[in-house]
RNA sequence: GGGGAGUUAGCUCAGUUGGGAGAGCAUCUGCCUUACAAGCAGGGGGUCACAGGUUCGAGCCCUGUACUCCCCACCA
């Protein structure tokens, strides 16, 4: 198969996959007892477009799915999709809002028709996209957090829970959203800085003698103060404790009251306290008994509690209130104030701390397991630094609100009975009570977080709770990947979950990545409009371009910025590789190769094959360590600098020669290092690979199932492999050598050599044809004249470049050199006649050293000779 | 207030058991050398934020300082 002049990426990566899925590739059997690798994908929400979050995630978890199934292991990576409650249910109000329709005006029954439509139509388009990137996941396994498999193990969770006393109705102080009109756990709270005020007023006692002035941020919530707070140690305040003061505009009499809350140094040292719409001032409401009123309704607008200012919207209102507080004279300044205001994670409205009924989960019991599971190193952070994050989570942990006022979601599994009251939490659906048999039930109109079900997601997708053949073969999960930023909202749920349910850790490792970033360091947005879209590149450069550049150098849980130049730089790596196969292949035509033990290997094929070697040991070492950056980051240097510029121009000469045997030879290790290299990139470079691969005479079936290369002992070469290395010293030497001497390059220079190795004669067409030389003359001794010199370490070479020699040029030149030298010479002295480091430091090390000493004081030697000559 | 991270070449960033500072981009010089100009060869550029400490030896470990960023909690 011929391969097109240069990289283009889109004539074949569809292709490709559709044929990988055909194959059946990416889907496993459940075979117990078999070693496996196994993953779920973070689940995408049904609303999402792909982004390149995704694009980050996916690349990771396929290319360590793809390095472990090639390395033998039975692997699942299995894929699904989110119904994302609140997410979905926020964008389908939209949508109906734009046709002018209301939610209320289709009823449940019709809404949900409607968000089953939608989870259709874009539900599949994310699922669609992921397949561009080359994703190897079963597609056949395909799980939703809706589907019959993952509702039932919620329903089966919370009964569960709910019968060990685990979840539970409380009316506590929740956080609500009055344009998403739900409830929110602390989690799905985000904090703006905004700018504010603090107002300061008074409240007056009845009889108008006494008076307390605070400030607040928030005017409007006094409607619903119950009482004043000072601190009991406060003398400022003595006298008036016990005693009560007037709510204006309501005129409630309330008491003011001690508490240690209040803090004496801060302000007045007065506080106004509404325990329905604060969660401090309802933990003190709770201490003294103080009543609770609403003042609000649930869209954020005044109840009749506000009495003149109901109906009004809570900005409003404010207005109101401190304009009129003004008027009456209780206001006694305005000072600007900065705050944290918590706004819903979904639509950004500020939300509003109300007082509800709602329904917990008990979090101490759960939090405690799960944190010794990664305390006890059964789960591993990578990096594990946010295992501290973790903790300090987790250590810190309140009671979780799953209750959610939607209807897009798993419907809580608890019914009431009218007749009787009875409360009735079933996995199955109710239709009669259990205690008095009526039929007069109705079930909890609320749903569920929808971070309740993702929390069990490795195992719910795997038939927990038909104890499927997936889930016994494929549970605990090997790794689970995703962002640093969903350890709290995803993370933690499914270690609690799954020790809860399962009794056992869902994975044993955590590997999290950081966010992409805009050029300029930025998270990418809708409203800043700076946010890339991941198939917008697929058809520029190619899923192969995107995930690599993705990866290569990005630590481990670290942030990155996405570039232009960062995409093209990686576009040509893929480049590279394309016309270094091309380059292998055209040279192979048909011929029929020897395998490569047939072969009489030359210096460079041993130096290529030992540097294979190290590149294999590395990388694999680097993948089980998930540290896949770097191990890209290996890969490219050895393929371009090393195969490339080295290897492929060092085989050029022998190409091109006359020798068949010698030509047959390099190309048998051309295709060889070729086809590891294919491999060893495979795992981030699926698409590319693939193709080439097929185009190799020695190619399988698929390079996605064949094996990731081993390190082959035989192949070490230690000592060719530092010849080698000598030689590519010297060819780089003599090529400065020409740069600084301006020779151009289409000049073929004489070399004359005096070979202190005996082993020179078989590199000298690397030399001749890597310098631009017309022919190497080997001497015994100098040949003099006008002369350049080049002194290394395995030869001296002399060029003659006749007028071009300048003498002091040339003095200068060596004198560099030597200075050079003599620095080298100082240090290793240094270090050798330092008493600690030959008694401390290793063996080896001052073998190391010590060579180098006498390799530099020969050179110096002779660069001094060369001096003197010189000067003569 | 608590926790975490960062500070390395002009820019973006690697640098994982402490043993001679790296890459890409940019820049300078010269090349269309029959795989690749999406390329090749050669060069310049860094007191690894600062100050101490541990060590024979510190970009890496410890302490402190400065600045930047993130997360959590939150004072009404």
């Amino acid at each position: 198969m011929e391969l097109e002049k240069t990289y283009q990426p889109t004539q074949f990566e569809g292709d490709i996959y559709k044929w990988w899925t055909s194959q059946g590739y990416f889907t496993p059997e459940a075979k117990q007892g078999e070693p496996y690798f196994s993953m779920v994908a973070p689940p995408p929400n049904i609303t999402g477009q792909l982004h390149l979050g995704h694009a980050l995630d996916n690349a990771i978890q396929d290319a360590l799915v793809r390095f472990k199934r090639m390395q033998g292991f039975n692997t699942l990576w299995l894929p699904g999709t989110d119904h994302a409650s609140i997410a979905t249910e926020v964008k389908i109000v939209e949508a109906l809002k734009k046709q002018g329709i209301e939610k209320a005006d289709l009823g449940r029954e019709g809404f949900l028709k409607r968000a089953w439509e939608w989870k259709e139509q874009y539900g599949g388009r994310i699922v669609e996209q992921l397949k561009y990137l080359g994703s190897s996941c079963d597609w056949t396994r395909l799980a939703f957090t809706m589907d019959e498999r993952c509702s039932k193990a919620v329903r089966h969770a919370f009964v569960k829970m709910y019968n060990d006393g685990l979840i539970y109705q409380g009316n506590r102080i929740i956080n609500w959203c009055p344009e998403c009109k739900t409830t929110l756990s602390d989690v799905e709270v985000e904090y703006e800085d905004q700018a504010g005020h603090f107002w300061h007023y008074s409240y007056y006692t009845k009889d108008g003698k006494d008076k307390v002035t605070f400030a607040t941020t928030r005017p409007e919530t006094m409607l619903g103060d119950t009482a004043v707070a000072v601190n009991p140690q406060d003398e400022r305040y003595t006298h008036l404790v016990g005693k009560t003061v007037v709510v204006p505009f309501v005129n409630r009499e309330i008491p003011v009251i001690a508490d240690e809350y209040v803090d004496m140094s801060f302000g007045t040292g007065v506080v106004k306290i509404t325990p329905v719409h604060d969660p401090n001032d309802f933990e003190v409401g709770q201490r003294h008994n103080l009543p609770i009123i609403r003042v609000m309704n649930d869209d954020g607008t005044m109840n009749q509690n506000a009495g003149e200012f109901a109906g009004l919207n809570r900005y409003e209102c404010r207005k109101q209130i401190v304009a009129k507080l003004q008027e009456m004279g209780n206001l006694v300044k305005i000072e600007p104030h900065a705050h944290n205001v918590g706004t819903c994670y979904r639509c950004h409205t500020t939300i509003e701390p109300i007082v509800s009924k709602q329904w917990f989960v008990k979090m101490e019991s759960l939090a405690k397991p799960a944190i010794e599971a990664v305390r006890n190193g059964e789960i591993t952070f990578h990096p594990d630094r946010f295992a501290k994050t973790y903790f300090n989570w987790m250590e810190n942990i309140r009671d979780w609100c799953i209750s959610r006022q939607l209807w897009w979601g798993h419907r809580i599994p608890v019914w009431y009975c009218d007749d009787c009251g009875e409360v009735i939490c079933s996995e199955t659906y109710v239709t009669h009570c259990t205690k008095c048999g009526s039929a007069n039930v109705r079930q909890d109109e609320d749903v569920l977080d929808t971070w309740f079900s993702s929390g069990l997601w490795p195992f719910s997708t795997l038939g927990f709770t038909e104890n499927h053949d997936d889930y016994k073969a494929f549970f605990p999960t090997s790794v689970l990947s995703c962002g640093y930023d969903i350890i709290f909202f995803w993370v933690s749920r499914m270690i609690f979950s799954s020790l809860y349910n399962t009794g056992k850790a869902p994975f044993k490792h955590v590997l999290l990545h950081g966010i992409v970033r805009d050029e300029k360091g930025r998270k990418m947005s809708k409203s800043l409009g700076n946010g890339v879209d991941p198939v917008e590149f697929i058809d520029k450069y190619g899923a192969d371009t995107l995930r690599f550049a993705l990866i290569n150098g990005v630590a481990n849980g670290s942030d990155q910025r996405f570039s232009q130049d960062k995409i093209e730089g990686t576009r040509n790596f893929m480049n590279k590789v394309w016309n270094a196969s091309r380059f292998v292949l055209m040279n192979c035509q048909d011929k029929a190769l020897p395998t490569i033990d047939k072969v009489s290997l030359t210096l460079a094929d041993k130096w290529i094959l030992a540097r294979l070697n190290q590149t294999i040991a590395t990388a694999t070492e680097l993948m089980e360590k998930f540290e896949l950056g770097m191990a890209c980051q290996h890969l490219y240097d050895f393929v371009w600098t090393e195969f490339c510029d080295w290897y492929i121009e060092l085989s050029k000469p022998v190409l091109y020669g006359s020798d068949e045997q010698a030509r047959v030879g390099n190309l048998a290790v051309l295709c060889y290092v070729l086809d590891k290299i294919l491999k060893l990139l495979h795992p981030f470079v699926p698409f590319l690979t693939e193709k080439i691969y097929q185009s190799l005479p020695t190619h399988g079936q698929s390079i996605m199932v064949e094996s990731f290369p081993t390190v082959q002992p035989q192949f070490n070469f230690d000592d060719d492999f530092k010849l080698m290395e000598e030689v590519k010293a010297l060819i780089s030497k003599l090529r400065n050598v020409r740069a600084e001497y301006g020779v151009i390059p289409s000049k073929r220079i004489k070399l004359h050599v005096i070979d202190k190795t005996g082993r020179l004669n078989d590199v000298a067409i690397y030399v001749e044809k890597l310098v631009g030389c017309e022919r190497i003359m080997f001497e015994t001794s100098s040949i003099g004249g006008k002369v350049v010199k080049a002194v290394t370490p395995i030869a001296e070479v002399e060029i003659p470049l006749g007028d071009l020699v300048d003498k002091d040029k040339e003095l200068e030149r060596l004198s560099k050199e030597l200075k050079n030298c003599q620095g080298e010479i100082a240090r290793a002295n240094g270090k050798l006649s330092n008493q600690g480091f030959v008694a401390k430091a290793p063996a080896q090390l001052i073998e190391a050293e010590k060579q180098k000493l006498s390799k530099f004081v020969e050179l110096e030697k002779q660069l001094k000779a060369r001096i003197a000559e010189l000067d003569d």
